[in-house]
Parts: structure tokens; C-alpha cells; sequence
DNA sequence: CTATCTGTTATAGTACACATATAACAGTTA
DNA sequence: TAACTGTTATATGTGTACTATAACAGATAG
């Protein structure tokens, strides 16, 4: 997989790194039990700090979806086989949470709730939509 | 209306202020020409600086959603009224954007397209319900 | 007209997050 | 055993957030 980062936005570069892995879960493009590179070399090749990347890594570890192993490295996780876990439904209410935030937004420009699932729907079919297997 | 400040949390608080107060006007709280309280007295009452509330302030104001009028202060606009402007559609493709990385977030857990659909139902019927007239 | 209050701008200081740089460490493995 | 992994420690520079003090132009109540 491939990261680009922007150094021109306002989102943090280990952020940037940490969302576009996430992505790359979701897709299906990172698999469980496919490696990551390590910390140093996707620094090298992104041109940022080591610890940049160490703090994207250690924020994906701490969200249960990578593992570490030693010197072999950072492996993708199982994250989709804990959908039990305290963790996984502080996930879901955050996720919650932010939906209301914009719904909110919307409604204070006039817009309404027909228009907001619809937008919502739209992006649905975009996101679930897309399943990559290899790379 | 009645703003509480959360020092503990990581969003900054003129963040908090602008919330609150688009809050105010998705639920009719805030009716377009309702006056806000001045900068110094509303910053006085939070136990924050005047330039904090100020820079919320002129967000709202660049957003749309109060004017200034000299002495009088700041009054609630009606952003509702301009839902074809350039700055609407943006706002509304800044939500589709987040609405998307939402969704892709829950799918990297294992969430489904419908799992998606019944959170986003469940909070814009939260929030769409939400019609205060008075205070 | 004039004093007053409004948002606004300027300057300065403190605190914290982000990113960098260099260095060293414990654990795993080729 | 040597090499590579993530991890931690320390230091520096930069940008944002918040505070503090001060002054300004514009609108308005008296």
C-alpha cells in the first residue's frame, strides 16, 4: 500500500498516516496478518521523523488494529473479530456522537433530516461499496 | 441561552462557544435577529478572556451565522435563508466528506453499510426532533 | 454633540501539541 | 551473536490556544 501525506493541511502528519492504514483496513487492501512496514523505513520513504510514524503505529496499536512482534514488526490485527469488546462499542458511540455533530451543523443551515440521511446514504453506498482483496 | 465550558476536555474552548451556539440556532434556541451577549460580559460570566469569545465570535461571523451591527452587537442572521450560496455547498461537502470517514472507520471494525445507516437514523431523529421555539 | 459600549486589532507572555533530531534500550530473530 | 524491531528519553524549533493589557473606529444612547 501506498501513503501520501500533505504537509499542507491542517491534520497532523502521524494522523494522516494512522487514517490512510485505517482506510486500507477497511477496503480490505491490509489484511489481517499482513505486515507493516517498519517505523523507520516508511519514514524514509515518506520523508518524516521516525517517531512521526511511531506514534501513528503506537495509536493503531492502542485501537487494537495492529500487533506488534518483536523485531519482525508491526502486523495487521483482527480488529473486526472484537466487535464484542468495550473498546469496539466506545467506537460505535463516538462515531455516534460525531453523526449527531453534523446532523446538527446541517440543521442549523436549514437543512433537513431527509437531506442529511440522504447525504449520509450516498456516502454509505460509496464506502461499503468498495472491497479490495490484493493490491 | 446558558454556555457551559469543559477546561478538561482537548477542544478548545472558542471551539466549544461556536458549538453551543450553532446548537442554539439548529434547535430554535436562537431565532435569526436575537442579540448575543457582548464579548467582555459573556467572557466575564465563562471566567475565559475576551479574545477567546471574540475569536468565536468572528467564526461565526465568517460563517454566516451572526452579523454585527456597531454598538448593538452581534445578532443571530438567518444562515437558513442562503442555502444556495458557495459557503452552503461547501459546508454541505465538508459533511459528506466526514460522513464518509465515519463510515469508513466503523466498516475498518467490521461495522455493515446497514449498521451505518441505523446509527445515522437513530441521531438525526434525535436531533431533527429537537424544535425549541423560547427559552 | 458626547460619552459609552460594541467588535476589532496590536503586542506580549505562557502553555501545550506537533515534528524534528540524536541517542540508547529491551526483545526478537536471522 | 549480530542485526533489526518497536520503544523510550532528552532536546530543539514551530505553531496554536489562551491569557493579559492596551488602544482603535464605528454605532448609539442620553
Amino acid at each position: 500500500m501506498i501513503l501520501s501525506i500533505d504537509f499542507d493541511t491542517q491534520e497532523p502528519i502521524y494522523r494522516q498516516i494512522r487514517s490512510q492504514i485505517v482506510s486500507a483496513v477497511a477496503s480490505g487492501e491490509l489484511a489481517p496478518g499482513d505486515p507493516l512496514p517498519s517505523v523507520r523505513s516508511l519514514a524514509g520513504d515518506l520523508g518524516v521523523n521516525m517517531h512521526t510514524v511511531n506514534k501513528a503505529y503506537a495509536m493503531l496499536r492502542d485501537e487494537g488494529y495492529v500487533t506488534m512482534r518483536g523485531r519482525s514488526g508491526a502486523y495487521v490485527a483482527d480488529v473486526k473479530r472484537s466487535a464484542s469488546t468495550a473498546r469496539a462499542q466506545e467506537h460505535r458511540e463516538q462515531i455516534a456522537t460525531e453523526l449527531a455533530r453534523l446532523a446538527t451543523e446541517l440543521k442549523a443551515r436549514g437543512g433537513t433530516r431527509e437531506e442529511f440521511l440522504a447525504i449520509a446514504t450516498a456516502q454509505a453506498d460509496h464506502v461499503f461499496s468498495q472491497n479490495k482483496e490484493g493490491e
